[in-house]
DNA sequence: CTTTTTGCAAAACATTTGCATGTAA
DNA sequence: TTACATGCAAATGTTTTGCAAAAAG
């Protein structure tokens, strides 16, 4: 091995960007989406393998959802924030967890050295249920 | 409306007996294939739509992982339970959060009707930080 | 009988991979 | 140069759907 890390190409500095300048998680699809409106010329191909390179270097994370894999940049703990997401129609709302330094207590009574964590809840927002009065 | 609500068929008798027997999470895949080789005539589109019809009545609740979705019998509210994951050997580990009843109290606060919630927590497990001394 | 469920195969998607070609280093 | 990255299309694997036939009520 004559050694050699990661090159550097417009592509994967494309998807860093991308990556680091949305709010929340996103797809690989959808950010390939994105930087495709934008002009950038990359293979969704390309875009799953500098994402699921990142997500090794951890730099981003993922989370699994029904509709697949969803990424996010890595920023200071502090940063973050979870939400809650009605089910019906998406609206969300950010909310505030009772304690966010028990995150990194479970971690270290398992010897784990936290990297992240998500929290998200789901259910059904008032207007939607007055409104499917059906069920 | 004639009101009907749901059939009583073999099948969906056999995919909720066979999710109720199991001790975790499982794929519709894999149940599939269990109910098979118990000699059950069942394919697998009716599985998934079983399957989907028990999370949607409460009667069971579904987990993503990169893999695909994974389905378990409902139990007692207070048996679930969350993950910590190490995002470089995959291990995971049950963790316990500090106030499950947290999660309906801020709901309610904004009138929420909570479904479900996810917590994730991802990190580096000891193993692996002693082992990757190279980076 | 009437309506829901099933099965099967096709369709939809998300994600990965093989390979020839382009391109950092 | 030369090994790694990209693009494209084909391959995978999961989950959904259309529709005619079977079953429940």
């Amino acid at each position: 091995m004559t050694s050699t890390r990661t090159r550097r190409t417009a592509q994967g500095a494309a998807v860093r960007t991308a990556l680091e300048s949305m709010a929340g998680f996103i797809s690989a699809q959808e950010l390939h989406r994105r930087l495709s409106d934008d002009g950038s010329k990359i293979g969704i191909a390309t875009v799953y393998r500098q994402l699921n390179a990142l997500v090794e270097n951890q730099e981003a994370d993922a989370i699994s959802t029904p509709e697949g894999q969803l990424y996010r940049a890595c920023e200071d703990p502090q940063t973050h924030h979870h939400h809650m997401v009605c089910t019906s129609c998406g609206t969300t709302i950010e909310i505030e967890p009772p304690d966010e330094a028990w995150f990194t207590s479970v971690a270290r009574t398992h010897g784990f050295d936290v990297h992240s964590h998500t929290l998200e809840v789901f259910g059904i927002c008032s207007a939607c249920r007055s409104a499917s009065s059906a069920r």
